[in-house]
RNA sequence: GCGGGUGUGGUGAAAUUGGUAGACACGCUAGAUUUAGGAUCUAGUGCCGCGAGGUGUGUGGGUUCGAGUCCCUCCACCCGCACCA
């Protein structure tokens, strides 16, 4: 099976309705036509009966029912396995939350306040039956989407005002909009979440099994974040009883901790601020708020910042009163928000201690961490009581069974993984089956929603997403008090396309398990090592759950996959002046603060910009002014980078088409490199490649019925069979090319004439030139279509020779070459070349030591 | 900083298991042919050297009869993630 589909709902799609008010499912029809006639015009052999669009809604239907069978879903993780939620259900009805561990936030009920429900300050998640009845069917939802593996909650989102949206990190530039330049700053709101962390282990084992590269795996692993340790718990004074819970690696060095630090955004800061830190601390947390994600965590040099609470936690162990200070190098969304800082031994805490003078106690014997942190896991440590003398090794089990003895934490295994946020405020996706009563969103089941129209892809004033401009009658389902107005994110449709081509048309499920049974794992997969930790995590989580619930039998994808690797484009930049309209040419940006944008290759010559199709390309740009060079032109800045739509530095094949025709683009860009390497994408060479494919005609065109093939052409032809046949299936396409570029070399050197024996190099052409390879088919008198023809059998009789030749080496370095029988022993080898007369030269006045004879390969004589 | 990848002529690259480094092309040089050409053909083309020869796969070392390939060291570039407790 050699299906194509088209992930075809999507940003750009959506930046051009909005930009010229036409409907997306339009101007995508239109773009797919295009592309199919692009596969076509190249000669592509897809099944076409088989095409999937994730944006058709006899598809996405099918994304939206694996959406609510995931909403209707938790994950036990004491059996490691997804589980309807009418189980748990059951379970809740008989024994609370006593007996199963479904996968959850570790405070689950932390946003459930007490006086609402039936628990009091100190419930601790350990929900019981009688609990669970005294809910009312509000709380019990509430309860439920605590466990639920498509759930909601509140994330935090790059929120512009100006443009009242929502934007990706790939809009915002230095902290301001990609387009308008206006200032982002990040905002909660309710979303749509996949708990993929609760697959993380399984994420992790089973990699294993799969034949995939070491790097991309390697990268999973690292995504997905494995790390071993102890959760602590820290007590307050205030509120009193209550505690901070801190996750460590190093549960060993516990001795060693001298303050805490939170988020900033971490919620015990609000009652752990004293009345005197109050203003300072505000003032520390807007200015967090501020920063972008990027520029809090990445920008330049990392300067320590932080500020002190007022509040003090208690050393669970030494009793000691420890200051909890808040800083932006602790973040909310790993672990639990709150760290303890041990400033002896960890980089990021000794650079705050040292920037703010707190203590650093001496934890490491014989280690003076007063000028250095020590970082290893060598040394034993000291002043840490029952920990004395032991090294980390040691230690760290040591700790984590005396902490729990105390009841002061448990041994704990954190993962970096966390849970996917699966709402997008846009237009252009996947509708959510579900309305709202009040809060409470209800799946709608027995219809599907599909888009409504809007009149236009912008977000509303208020700041809701595009879809709430639809008007009640303007949904073909409406439910509750209103519908969901999200969309779903771009890889909804794409973690599952591939269950769907094994079965296309079903009307009645996703794809029937009689199918997916008979095709099973996808074989090979080829693509891009760019979606390593998105699409294919995705894609890996999605199918473990299909698994889990029964309606596949395989909990994995993709056996084996190829990274190709990525075809380089050039790109042009154009610089404008940040806060402005204005654009300043590349040799003058210097004078100012700009932002960096990607402009279209297609409004460039030379890296000149057209001023006038520039203005004309977006509406913002309508009124752009111009900062230009001596000469009066604006120039752009240029860069080789990933060939992307977003980066606007495509180029069509279209051109290269009509000039050398689809065979030699085929055959070039196969001819360009190996498969698994990037590469820029450069025209110089197309020349050769289409000089191959005429040479390879010309030998065709002259051949004669009466001519006889020789024994030397034999031998060219099955060389080349061999070796094309070989190189196939290793997916070396760039030596097949040079391969057949040198058989045809030599058989028109040879002057073969013969049209029969010339067939089998028609098959062999036909899977890198199919349009050429029929002409020639037919010219050498074939029956038939050449893709129907068996591929060519190497003969062995051509491959062998009588006579081999070999490279005679004295002390590695080659001086001549000898003819001698091909079935001439090793032994007789040797002498033969000792007693020739060129060998007498060299070994003339040395010793022989040794003689190697490597049969069929080479000859190297050891003299001293 | 962490993780991954890549380093071979002027350029894209080949060398599949440790066995003649640079196949096959592009480009370049010279010549032939042509009204002309960015067409076609012939010859040459890693570097140094008139030559014999020497030298050469990012650096330095090692293993081996033999290393682009295996081991160690360092360097450069690219990609991903970027304070992960």
């Amino acid at each position: 099976m050699h299906p194509m589909g088209y992930d075809s709902f999507g940003l750009p799609a959506e930046q051009y309705a909005i930009q010229t008010g036409q409907h997306p499912a339009v101007t995508t029809e239109a773009n797919v036509a295009r592309y199919r006639e692009q596969l076509d015009q190249l000669g592509f052999c897809y099944d076409w009966s088989r095409e999937v669009r994730t944006s058709d809604p006899a598809y996405y239907r099918w994304t939206q029912w694996i959406f609510a069978e995931l909403f209707e879903s938790w994950y036990d993780t004491a059996a490691q396995c997804a589980k309807p939620i009418s189980a748990l259900l059951d379970m809740l009805n008989s024994d609370g939350l006593t007996s199963v561990q479904p996968a959850c936030d570790g405070d689950w009920w932390i946003e459930l306040p007490a006086g609402e429900y039936p628990w009091d300050e100190s419930f601790g998640g350990a929900l019981t039956a009688d609990q669970w009845h005294a809910c009312d069917a509000r709380a019990q939802s509430h309860i439920l989407m605590q466990f639920r593996l498509a759930y909601l909650a509140d994330s935090e989102v790059n929120w512009c005002p100006a443009l009242g949206t929502v934007l990706a990190n790939d809009e915002v530039k230095d902290g301001l909009s990609e387009r308008g330049s206006h200032p982002v700053v990040r905002k909660r709101m309710r979303q749509w979440i996949m708990r993929i962390s609760a697959f993380s282990q399984r994420l992790i084992d089973d990699l294993n099994a799969l034949d995939w590269t070491d790097s991309i795996k390697e990268a999973q692993r690292n995504w997905i974040g494995r790390s071993e340790g102890a959760s602590v718990h820290f007590g307050l004074d205030n509120p009193a009883g209550s505690t901070i819970e801190v996750f460590t690696t190093r549960p060993d060095t516990i001795y060693g901790v001298s303050f805490m630090v939170l988020a900033p955004e971490h919620d015990l800061v609000e009652s752990l601020t004293s009345a005197e830190q109050k203003e300072a601390v505000k003032a520390y947390q807007t200015a967090a708020a501020q920063k972008s994600e990027r520029e809090r965590q990445g920008a330049g040099e990392h300067e320590v910042s932080g500020c002190f609470t007022g509040g003090y936690a208690v050393h669970p162990l030494t009793g000691e009163k420890i200051p909890v200070w808040i800083a932006d190098y602790v973040l909310a969304g790993y672990g639990t928000g709150a760290i303890m800082a041990v400033p002896a031994g960890d980089e990021r805490d000794w650079k705050f201690a040292k920037a703010y003078s707190l203590a650093i106690p001496a934890i490491f014997e014989g280690v003076d961490t007063a000028d250095s942190v020590y970082t290893g896991k060598d040394i034993a440590l000291c002043n840490s009581n029952e920990f004395d003398g032991k090294v980390p090794i040691e230690a760290i089990p040591l700790a984590i069974a005396h902490l729990e003895k105390k009841g002061m934490g448990t041994g704990q295994v954190n993962y970096r993984l966390r849970d996917a946020v699966f709402s997008r405020q846009r237009y252009w996706g996947e509708p959510f089956p579900i309305c709202y009563h009040g809060e409470v969103p209800q799946l709608i089941r027995d219809a599907q929603v599909t888009l409504p129209p809007v009149d236009a892809y912008l977000p509303t004033e208020d700041g809701d997403p595009p879809l709430a401009r639809a008007k009640k009658e303007d949904w073909n389902v409406t439910r509750g008090d209103r519908m969901e107005y999200n969309t779903m994110p771009g890889w909804a449709g794409s973690s599952w396309y591939f269950l769907r081509y094994m079965d296309p048309h079903n009307s009645a499920e996703f794809c029937s398990r009689e199918k997916s049974d008979y095709w099973g794992q996808v074989d090979l997969y080829i693509g891009g090592a760019e979606h390593t930790t998105g699409h294919l995590l995705y894609s890996r989580f999605w199918t473990k759950f299909l698994f889990d619930r029964g309606w596949i039998g395989f909990n994995e994808p993709f056996k084996r996959m190829i990274n190709q690797g990525m075809i380089l484009g050039r790109s042009n930049f154009v610089y404008r002046i940040q806060g402005t309209n204005q654009f300043v040419t590349f040799e003058k940006r210097k004078e100012f603060q700009t932002q960096r944008l990607h402009v279209d290759i297609n409004l460039v010559q030379s890296d000149k910009l057209d001023v006038d199709e520039f203005m004309a390309w977006r509406p913002e740009y309508a009124n752009a002014e111009f900062i230009l060079n001596e000469n009066g032109e604006y120039t752009c800045g240029h860069e080789v980078e990933k060939m992307s739509k977003s980066k606007f530095n495509v180029q069509t094949p279209d051109d290269l088409v009509e000039s050398y025709g689809a065979d030699t683009l085929r055959c070039y860009e196969m001819f360009l490199g190996p498969l698994t390497q990037h590469k820029p994408w450069d025209t110089q060479g197309i020349s050769g490649v289409h000089n191959f494919l005429r040479k390879l005609h010309r030998l065709f065109n002259r051949t004669k019925a009466s001519s006889i093939a020789t024994d030397a052409q034999h031998r060219i032809l099955h060389k080349t069979i061999k070796k094309v046949s070989d190189d196939l299936d290793r997916n070396a396409f760039n030596t097949v090319i040079s391969a057949l570029m040198i058989g045809v070399n030599e058989l028109l050197d040879a002057e073969a004439q013969s049209a029969e024996f010339l067939q089998p190099l028609a098959i062999l052409v036909s899977p890198v030139a199919p349009h050429l390879a029929e002409e020639l088919w037919q010219l050498s008198g074939g029956a038939n279509n050449v893709l129907d023809q068996a591929w060519p059998a190497a003969e062995e009789r051509w491959l062998t020779s009588d006579e081999v030749t070999y490279p005679i080496s004295f002390n590695g370095k080659v001086r001549f070459k000898l003819t001698v029988p091909a079935d001439l022993d090793a032994k007789s080898v040797e002498s033969q070349v000792l007693t020739h007369e060129k060998a007498q030269d060299y070994i003339t006045g040395k010793t022989v030591r040794k003689v190697i004879v490597v049969p069929g390969r080479i000859v190297n004589i050891v003299l001293s």
